[in-house]
DNA sequence: CGCACCGCTGGTATGCCGTA
DNA sequence: TACGGCATACCAGCGGTGCG
């Protein structure tokens, strides 16, 4: 579809010099009985940018009719004066302004988004968000926290003050209560990776399923024959480590009495000291292979490069899976098994919920996105996550 | 002097009514 | 039917005014 908004922006700083008679029309009325600081104002504005009233003189028609061209195309208009118009803007340069068309509409068409860094998962999400952002009319601010409360709450609060229409936020350090305070009930915020989120502090939470891919791992690596099973942990990162070790440990549980189960802390020993008790695993509990899930890629492929520095073999002697497919668990030797994260599926289903939830049903269809409505009750929803699998569990082929 | 209150300003969107 | 014209709302800050 034709987007004259897209159209019409003209370049950077075009000005008027001199008064239009609408305009001039228009201000008449405050300057006859206009205080000394309106006239100051006025004085200040030598050279203005393009409005609406400069675009409907130069195209001979009314604001309104050149608010109706250029936002609402559902009214009745004749072609000749949607031409007038565009041409009119075209020739002008006029650029819409945001600042006022928010403060008409209570909307700033503005999204805000805080994830803990831009590097990779999160990078790739944010991107993939600000992309359908972008197709649906927003526009999406993201920031960094690096998880620090005082960051996330400055940031937020940032967002808050360009009323943003809604907001996007990661797991937060910060606690529910703190969110809620801050938030308030006037901006939706849809929550991701937030494990272990009360419901009602979001208006949707949308969250990876890795408990089910943890899950997927323990049965996957049974089936390879692995008798031994190990988790590495990052008790550090909390929820998004306890959502991953409970569903390691609930499947494990369903294992037969003669496996051996045990969680490595990797934030709590040096590698050297990680490897050398994981070697032990392998000399002391069975036959089979050794089966490791790491709590990400980074912490697998760390253990997985230094067994093989120690001449094991991956994976006839070791069988490694991490989580996050980074780029690296493809190209290194052997590559590494992993969980691939739907990152776009997750985009959509957010801005889809949240602007669903802002009456944006025809933008949405406009992008060639869904409106999303969960079911009564319904506020969390799960992304499955893939697992792919490299030499490092399936041998070299 | 300090304070509270009022009116105005910026630019746009939109509803309603009138008119050709 | 296809416009025009007008009024109003939106928000935050500033200046003016009146009062104690």
């Amino acid at each position: 579809m034709k987007d004259s908004k897209d159209e019409q922006a003209g370049p950077n700083g075009v000005t008027i010099n001199g008064e239009s008679s609408a305009k001039r029309k228009s201000r008449s009325k405050s300057a006859e009985g206009g205080t000394a600081a309106a006239s100051k104002r006025s004085g200040r504005s030598q050279a203005r940018t393009v409005t609406v009233v400069d675009v409907a003189e130069e195209a001979g028609v009314s604001i309104a009719t050149v608010s109706n061209v250029l936002n609402r195309r559902d009214v009745p208009l004749s072609d000749e004066v949607i031409r007038k118009v565009e041409e009119a803007a075209g020739r002008l340069g006029y650029r819409k302004n945001r600042m006022a068309a928010s403060l008409s509409k209570q909307r700033t068409n503005e999204l805000g988004m805080l994830i803990p860094g831009f590097d990779s998962y999160f990078g790739k999400l944010a991107e993939e968000m600000e992309n359908l952002a972008h197709r649906c009319g927003y526009h999406l601010s993201v920031f960094s926290s690096r998880s620090n409360a005082a960051k996330e709450k400055r940031h937020i609060e940032a967002l808050l003050e360009r009323r943003v229409d809604g907001l996007f936020c990661h797991g937060l350090t910060m606690s529910h209560d703190s969110i809620r305070r801050l938030v308030g009930s006037e901006t939706p915020i849809m929550l991701f990776n937030a494990w272990e989120w009360p419901t009602d502090a979001a208006l949707g939470i949308v969250n990876l399923d890795f408990y089910a891919a943890c899950g997927q791992a323990v049965r996957y690596l049974q089936e390879k024959g692995c008798r031994t099973f190990v988790y590495l942990g990052a008790a550090g990162a909390e929820a998004t480590d306890r959502q991953r070790r409970s569903g390691f440990l609930d499947a494990a549980k369903s294992l037969p009495d003669s496996v051996n189960v045990h969680v490595v802390e990797m934030s709590q020993s040096s590698l050297e000291e990680a490897i050398e008790e994981i070697a032990g695993f392998a000399r002391n509990d069975s036959a089979g292979p050794v089966g490791i899930v790491g709590f990400d890629d980074s912490t697998a492929f760390r253990i997985m490069m230094k067994l093989v520095e120690k001449g094991f073999a991956v994976p006839e002697q070791f069988k490694v899976i991490g989580i996050n497919d980074e780029g690296y668990a493809r190209d290194c030797y052997p590559s590494m098994s992993t969980f691939a994260i739907p990152h776009k599926s997750q985009a959509k289903l957010m801005i889809e919920w949240l602007l669903t939830h802002l009456g944006e049903e025809r933008k949405l269809e406009e992008a060639g996105l869904e409106t999303f409505r969960p079911p009564a009750g319904v506020k969390e929803r799960h992304i499955p996550v893939t697992l792919v699998a490299r030499m490092s569990t399936e041998g070299r082929g």
